[in-house]
DNA sequence: TATATTATTTAACACTGTTAATTTGTAAGA
DNA sequence: TCTTACAAATTAACAGTGTTAAATAATATA
């Protein structure tokens, strides 16, 4: 039948343009400003349509989130680095994740912090195994290994200090979010010394 | 006058009644189902005399993550370092810092990732010359110079490095609290791990 | 005791997410 | 084409939120 799939589409559309709503709306006035009304208005229907194509308000933050989540982890994993040295490898990726992640403060945050299970599934990185899961810590735990390779670091040990990598990165990056309006000079300084000294030591096996 | 003073008392104990209710709304049911109406209850008044006593719910909630953030704090400044060394030290602070926070951990939340410009005004620390505002700062930059007492490195580089071990262990220990859950004894090795070597390698200056 | 001040309450406004019942629109079968 | 079935969309309502203005109760001062 080819009615069901148009229906289908149909649906997928609606879903979209809702998505696309919400998405301005927390663009223009932020996530703690989106209401169901307020998308509905925007889409020029009543608020109740939203829950035949969303559960409730918690599944389209979701959905916004592992957009904006996934744009980020793309830009990383995908990185183009210039350097073929492991260490250089490392700075490039650290700085393009802080470059990436600090472009789209609101999904960063939002992704990074929510606690619901759907979104935990996403983001959690400090399980023993993640380098097999998760891209980014997969990708820091090879730099890692790499780094390390004349002295002997199990993979387990790589795993551990990929994920402290990943956390330090994190931290700067979300308390340079909070913390706004910093001195630009500062900031650079920071983040330049966060690149070119901290990662490469928290990497170093021994 | 002797009634100004009681009535100046009888103020702040209202005050003092409105704050431990939401305390323990909070402790109760977290800081999103905190609610003005809740509170009322909790003390057996009407919601709208609150607003006697505070200008809105945002300045109930600062009181209470100041109350938490002090908490934490004074737990790690008035550390009772048992070592000698400033690595030992260092290691010591490190260590407090991750527990303290890991035992309350809505306070800390709420706390470092308020953007409210009180709120802030206490947790900001990227900017330069935060060493000499900001106890965890000034100490953990006194204890990387002492950690590189050998070397040169001056008093500016030594305050970006105490930024980039707070701006990391706080990453870690965000993430610990919003990934819950995660299996006791990776849980432990990471800590381990960050407290023993991650902090120290952060720490040299070369 | 009357007046002024402060504490407290009642009622209401403008929001929020969400549900049940109802109406509108559309496709399929007789 | 008309009726039946189903999906889409709306209306009305509930229970909750923060907050304000106006009215009332309580208390201190003169």
């Amino acid at each position: 039948m080819a009615l069901q799939e148009r229906r289908e589409r149909e649906k997928e559309e609606m879903k979209e343009k809702i998505l696309s709503a919400a998405s301005a709306i927390v663009r223009e006035e932020g996530y703690e400003n989106l209401s169901i009304r307020k998308i509905a208005n925007k889409i020029e229907y009543s608020p109740t349509i939203i829950y035949h194509y969303f559960v409730d308000k918690d599944e389209i933050i979701y959905y916004l989130m592992q957009r904006g989540y996934r744009k980020i982890v793309q830009a990383i994993t995908c990185a183009n680095s210039t350097s073929d040295t492991p260490e250089g490898h490392l700075k490039d990726m650290t700085r393009n994740y802080i470059d990436v992640a600090l472009k789209m403060p609101d999904e960063y945050m939002s992704a990074q912090l929510s606690k619901s299970p759907k979104v935990i599934k996403h983001t959690s990185m400090l399980y023993k195994g993640a380098s097999e899961n998760k891209p980014i810590i997969g990708a820091l735990q090879q730099c890692v290994k790499q780094i390390n390779k004349d002295i002997n670091v199990d993979d387990d040990k790589c795993e551990i200090i990929a994920q402290c990598i990943i956390v330090s990165t994190m931290g700067l990056v979300i308390k340079l979010i909070v913390e706004n309006g910093i001195d630009d000079e500062h900031r650079n300084r920071l983040i330049e010394h966060f690149v070119n000294e901290t990662v490469l030591k928290i990497a170093k096996g021994e």
